[in-house]
This record gives C-alpha cells, structure tokens and sequence, in this order.
DNA sequence: ATTGACCTTACCACAATGGTAAGGTCAAGG
DNA sequence: CCTTGACCTTACCATTGTGGTAAGGTCAAT
C-alpha cells in the first residue's frame, strides 16, 4: 500500500505521515525498489491510532508517548491513565481560558448597539486596561 | 519613554512591541538621537488597546482592524459588532471542539481503572477508529 | 574610564500543518 | 516504444504568536 491509500485509510494526510516519520514519531516505513513507501496493515494500526490520538487533542509529544505505552505489553494502566488526566487538565485549562475571553467579550457585545453610530461599548471597553488579565501560556 | 517602560506600563513585551511595529500592526515609534524607540502616552494608550484585544483572543489580524475602526471617527459601531460577534463564534466552536474532546476522553478515562495491569481502555479506546472525527481547522 | 543596564538589529526556534517546485516511477493506451 | 497522467520522492518556504540569543551601540553613575 502506497503513501496515497494509507492517507487516504487514515486520515491522516500524506505530508503529515511523511513529517510523522520524519521526526521519529513512527517508524521509517518499508521501501519499495524505486523508492517508494509501503505500508502495512499493521502500520495502517499505528497510523489510526495517532490519527485517533490527534483527534482527542494529544500533541505530538505526548502521542509519542502514547505509542510507546501501546506498544509496551508490560505497561501499566496507571500511567496511561495519568497521561490522558493531565491531557484533560490542560483542555479543561484551555476551556476556561477561553470561555472567560467568550463572555468578558459576550458582555461588551450585548451592551453595543450596532447601529451606524460610532458610539461603541465594545471598543470603550477595549480602551479600559482591565478587560482580563488571563493570556496564560498553555 | 523607552520600549523597556513601555513593555511594562502595556504588558507587552518589548519583543513583542518591535515585532507589531515591524508587522505594520502599530505605527513607527518616534525615535530618539541615538535610534532608541521613545513612547508617548498616546502610543501607550494603543499599546493597551492591542494587549487588551489579545487577551480577549483577537488575533493581530483583527486587532489590525479593529484599531483601525477605533481610529476612525466616521466608523459604524455595527462593524465592531460584527468583527466581534464573528469572534465570538470562533470562541465558540473551539470550546465546543476542546469540550467534545474533553468529553470523549474523560469517557475512556474513567473506565481505566488505572493500576499497574496492562489493560487499558484508553487505548482499546484509541485503537478504534470510531474515536471522534472532529479536528476541523479553525 | 569602566561597569551595568538598557537599547538596536538580525537571526533561529517552537508546533503542526499546508504549499510548491523539480524531479523520478509506473500503468495504461496509442 | 513512447506519451500521458497520476502517483511518488526530497527540499524548501509559509503560517501564528512568542521567545531566545548574539553582536553591538548608548547612557548614567561611579
């Protein structure tokens, strides 16, 4: 199987499966004689499950992570489970964070009236220094 | 006032202050003799105005506009809404994005019992390739 | 005159993805 | 046998917003 059929399989684009390898995220696939890359059914497994992994908003790093847990039989539960727990801190944290953007700006907006006047709540708050202090780096 | 007060008094860094300038987001500093950038208090009135938009989730982009639009006397207070109105929903759709996420996992992480067995749903979860087909570029 | 704190520009880096360009390969059909 | 089109290869650049570093100039105080 081609490049173009285990993209097409998993979902995930050709450019990316390539740059997956690349950094040494999955294994350098087989090679045909000419030179191109052939995929398994068992690296169209892998594939899927970073594919899946990408999906629940895993980062690279840690999806590197993750395989090798997947791959390693003598795992423990526990330390999948503390991956996916902070991964779900660091969503509920990045949640936050924007729904308090989302309703600091929710408040601006419902108080302008949108009219062909410049008169505007909105940018008269944007003016006031204390519109929200957040902006963490996450 | 030099960029390093100016860093302070807006909360953008200096680096930060230079790259806007140099993006055309801001206005060419005044310059002194030697070449060191120097701040009024008008400048420092849209310094804040820019950290303001960005810890509201603007981006430079937009922000572009908006000082644009708080610039302008003439301006209509329905374009602000509808420049903020339209942020608003992308704040939404990513919540909602992060939320499914978050949901999905937290599913599968609360049926790992999490101890030193191999067992796993997270990753049984993960091998599916069922696990949420979101990932939409927003 | 030296020192330390500031400033300048010009690069490189991140994360994850997309795009393009220049070229090789392969199967089908003339 | 040769062409065509669809595929593949690598290599580079762009994005977004921010941080870092290096090599050098400036300035105020000692």
């Amino acid at each position: 199987m081609n490049i173009g059929e285990a993209a097409k399989a998993s979902g995930i684009s050709a450019k990316m499966i390539r740059h997956y390898e690349g950094i040494g995220l999955i294994d350098q696939s087989h090679r045909s004689p000419a030179g191109y890359r052939i995929y398994s059914k068992n690296d169209l497994h892998t594939l899927s499950f970073v594919k899946s992994a990408r999906s629940l908003g895993f980062s690279l790093d840690q999806i590197k992570q993750l395989l090798s847990l997947w791959q390693d039989r003598e795992r423990a539960s526990s330390d999948v489970k503390a991956l996916a727990l902070s991964h779900i801190k660091e969503l509920d944290d990045k949640i936050a964070e924007l729904s308090a953007m989302r309703n600091l700006l929710q408040n601006l907006t419902t108080e302008c009236h949108g009219d062909d006047r410049a008169e505007c709540p909105i940018l008269q708050g944007l003016e006031q220094p204390c519109v929200g202090a957040s902006t963490k780096k996450t």
